[in-house]
DNA sequence: AGCACGCCGACT
DNA sequence: GTCGGCGTGCTC
């Protein structure tokens, strides 16, 4: 019997293994296996497919055992993978090493160990054998990694090998279970004293005069009424003694302790709540859903923030779960938006389970196994498009136009909005796509008659969508009524919000101090010694950091090129802000909410809670505040500098600031009274914030769509992103040379570049990239792929040309 | 992705 | 001559 077996490698096949005879019974697809590959490495790759004959070219070595006879992949997946793998150009393996838990994906490490026969004979050892003999005699296991300490070298295999071959040493392969089952103690009566009343009656008398130990027992028996297993922790908790009086009792073979496997997943224990009642505006839009599910597998809900489209999709999941089919509701950022988690929990429970990136290992593996076993309804962010789903039959992906859903680096680059959509199709499950502020493509697949749409129109209570007014900093400016980065305005604004009590929030898309430190002098710039980006000045952590790759230094005090003491910030980010605020507002409480400040694991989630509390008057963040947060008592919201937004190098920045800021806007009176927003610009006639003010998205659809179809962008073209690295600069431009002339032979002017992209080095990296528009024809796609792959194989071949990075973006959104 | 092999320059 | 670094290609 031989089987394919795909490895978590970024290898472009699945690798033949034949299986000994005993082992062929537990075979079927989507099996983990232990297999061996090359001289001594040993994997765990999946089962995904069952060869006819014998393959003659190569030899082949037998698989090693089954880890689990029932499979943790099913078909689809595996079809899923494959289908993703030949879309964005990337391996299977690659796509596997996305989508399975670390825990689930297991690797060997080599470990040297000391033969025992090793008489501490040093004498024909070299310096560096003795270093590594001699460390042996302390630890008894040594890892390449540490071999590679002890002696300060890269490459110590010839070092292994000789002492190998001195007899000294022999190499040991395991393969590492990563994921581990939890476990508590837990007391029972020993087997003597379990059966009967009167066996019970024996121990107590067997404990005599002992107080503490009677109170132990007593403990137990009252706790055993109520509950089959018994921690050691509430045993000493109910009868109020130390662990060494149990101790004391295992010793007289009264109580055992045994070790119980637990669940590492939260389980709710909080009353669930029935979801409130409809508003007549989401019994309509439920309505006009089910019946564009009649023809759509795919459809938008677009629904204007604050209409209340969160409750809707909770009755679309109550619906899906009593037919009995599993629910995926995909959210960008899950950390993000724990106030919808929080709310799914409530109507929920536990028939919800949460996946992203913030669990770690073995809550992971728990997850995908109770995916597994059924349950129904999966929270999670872009990666829970891979779970081992049974039966979909409703997949949600909520903010549908937000670019977090698009994985950038490493492959698979999917997008998992798009991929749900297959998915729900592979699935037949029906696919909502909601967001006030729907992506361009969406909506033009509702436009080509591809995806329904039904829209929400009004906020939820009748609450009316805020006021939005542009402040001309021009003007300010003229009139000297700029106060640093505010507009008199705008502070007049918060003074006058904070004194009725409400909150506000500030937006500036820009976190740290000042993006550059300059010399007034000579011009000196900060610059990060790995890319080609000025580094940030962080003031609450009194660095530079660079934004790319978290490279830090401390701020010179005096210029490094001229000495000079004159250093400039230049430009705004969200720790200035706040600084400036807290000067001409001391009395405000303000905090800051960017990468830096929600760091840790619950950073997020305590900030909130403390804005929820009114702990908080204003909150000044990055993004980060225009996602999912929803806050009955902000009145007003101010974007700091609109025009930022409006100036990204990229074709999506319009789009992408329309949906910023009426996300951001919509943050805004979310009860009972109007909210005001404030957009502060060098630009008060820049037609996007006309469309913004207006909440006028047709019209800023209709001009964009324009523009995407003269400049041949997406949604009317398919842009594939090849962006070609190494540490030498000659490379990158031999090679992305010769990429671009192979690609332009075939596709002509579809192909553009190489050119530098925006930072032109990442850490340490030079950067060329070329684009390809293609239009939206399958075999013009898939021609253009093959190709690619083509031109990419014969670049390698090149002399000096194998180490040279090649990455493929397909939708490089 | 890891690992071995073999080429080549540097040093004994 | 030998050691160590690095590029290249293979792994069922």
């Amino acid at each position: 019997m031989y089987i394919a077996v795909l490895l978590p490698l970024s290898v472009p096949q699945a690798y033949t293994y034949s299986v000994p005879t005993y082992l062929q019974k537990d075979i079927q697809l989507g099996v983990q296996v232990e297999v061996q590959l090359g001289k001594r490495k040993l994997y765990t790759g999946l089962v995904v497919g069952i060869v006819a004959q014998a393959p003659t070219e190569f030899e082949v070595k037998d698989i090693l055992a089954v880890i689990d006879p029932s499979p943790i992949v099913n078909e689809k997946q595996l079809k899923f993978w494959q289908w993703i793998a030949d879309y964005y150009c990337c391996t299977q393996g690659e796509v596997m090493n996305a989508a399975l838990p670390s825990g689930l994906k297991l690797t060997s490490e080599t470990k040297i160990v000391l033969r025992p026969e090793f008489d501490d004979d040093f004498t024909d050892l070299t310096e560096q054998e003795y270093l590594i003999a001699e460390a042996l005699t302390i630890q008894n296991k040594l890892t390449v990694e540490e071999v590679r300490k002890i002696v300060d070298k890269k490459k110590v295999d010839r070092l292994i090998d000789s002492l190998i071959s001195k007899r000294v040493i022999f190499v040991e392969e395991e393969l590492e279970q990563k994921y581990k089952v939890k476990t508590v103690s837990c007391v029972r009566l020993a087997a003597a004293y379990q059966d009967d009343n009167a066996q019970l009656k024996t121990a107590f008398e067997q404990i005599g005069r002992a107080i503490k130990q009677t109170e132990a027992l007593l403990g137990y028996v009252q706790l055993s009424k109520q509950r089959q297993h018994i921690t050691k922790k509430e045993l000493l908790e109910t009868s109020k003694t130390e662990a060494a009086v149990i101790t004391a009792l295992v010793k007289k073979g009264i109580f055992e302790i045994y070790p119980l496997e637990i669940s590492r997943l939260n389980t709710y224990e909080e009353a669930v709540l029935s979801s409130l009642p409809l508003s007549p505006q989401q019994t309509e839009a439920l309505q006009q859903l089910a019946k564009s599910f009649e023809t759509y597998n795919t459809v938008l809900l677009h629904g204007i923030t604050g209409s209340g489209k969160t409750r809707v999709y909770i009755e679309l999941i109550e619906e899906a779960v009593k037919r009995g089919e599993q629910v995926l509701y995909l959210l960008p950022e899950i950390a993000l938006t724990a106030q919808i988690v929080e709310r799914l929990r409530k109507v929920f429970g536990d028939d919800i389970a949460v996946y992203h990136s913030k669990f770690n290992n073995n809550e992971r593996v728990e997850i995908w196994q109770t995916i597994i076993g059924g349950k129904p309804i999966v929270v999670g962010a872009r990666s829970s498009i891979f779970l081992p789903f049974q039966r979909l039959g409703l997949i949600i992906v909520d903010e549908e136009h937000d670019n977090s859903f698009k994985q950038i680096d490493p492959a698979p680059r999917y997008s998992a909005r798009d991929m749900a959509v297959l998915l729900g199709i592979m699935h037949g499950a029906k696919v909502l796509l909601g967001t006030a502020t729907p992506s361009v493509e969406t909506y033009q697949n509702v436009k080509a008659g591809r995806y329904g749409l039904v829209e929400m129109t009004e906020r939820f209570g009748g609450v009316q969508l805020p006021q939005i007014v542009t402040v001309d900093l021009k003007d300010e400016l003229r009139k000297k009524k700029l106060k640093g980065n505010f507009s008199e305005t705008l502070l007049q604004l918060l003074r006058e919000a904070l004194a009725r009590g409400e909150q506000a929030i500030l937006f500036q898309n820009r976190r740290g101090y000042a993006p550059t430190l300059h010399c007034q002098t000579c011009g000196w710039v900060s610059q990060c010694i790995n890319c080609d980006v000025s580094m940030t000045y962080h003031k609450f952590s009194n660095a530079m950091r660079c934004h790319y790759c978290g490279h830090e230094k401390k701020v010179p005090s005096s210029c490094p090129a001229c000495g000079q003491h004159k250093l400039l910030h230049k430009g705004m980010g969200t720790e200035k802000i706040e600084d400036e605020l807290q000067i001409l507002m001391p009395d405000a409480k303000i905090a800051r909410m960017d990468w830096d400040t929600v760091r840790t694991k619950n950073g997020h989630a305590e900030l909130i809670h403390r804005f929820e509390n009114k702990e908080i008057d204003i909150l000044v963040g990055t993004q980060m505040v225009t996602k999912g947060l929803d806050f009955d008592n902000v009145s007003l919201v101010g974007v700091l500098s609109a025009d930022t937004l409006l100036h990204f190098p990229d074709f999506r920045a319009t789009e992408r600031a329309f949906q910023l800021l009426t996300q951001v806007s919509g943050r805004a009176g979310r009860k009972q009274k109007q909210g005001l927003v404030i957009l502060q610009t060098y630009e008060t006639e820049h037609p996007v914030l006309k469309e913004v003010i207006n909440n006028d998205f047709q019209g800023f659809l209709e001009r964009e769509l324009k523009e995407r179809y003269d400049f041949q962008y997406p949604p009317f073209f398919r842009l594939i992103e090849i962006t070609v690295s190494s540490e030498e600069i000659e490379k990158v431009k031999y090679g992305s040379e010769f990429l671009a002339k192979r690609l332009k032979e075939q596709l002509g002017e579809r192909v553009l570049g190489p050119t530098e992209p925006y930072v032109a080095r990442v850490r340490n990296q030079y950067l060329r990239q070329i684009l390809i528009k293609l239009e939206r024809q399958k075999n013009v796609i898939d021609e253009a792929k093959a190709l690619l792959l083509q031109a990419e194989l014969l670049l390698h071949q090149e002399r000096g040309m194998s180490t040279v990075r090649v990455n493929i973006n397909v939708d490089p959104y």
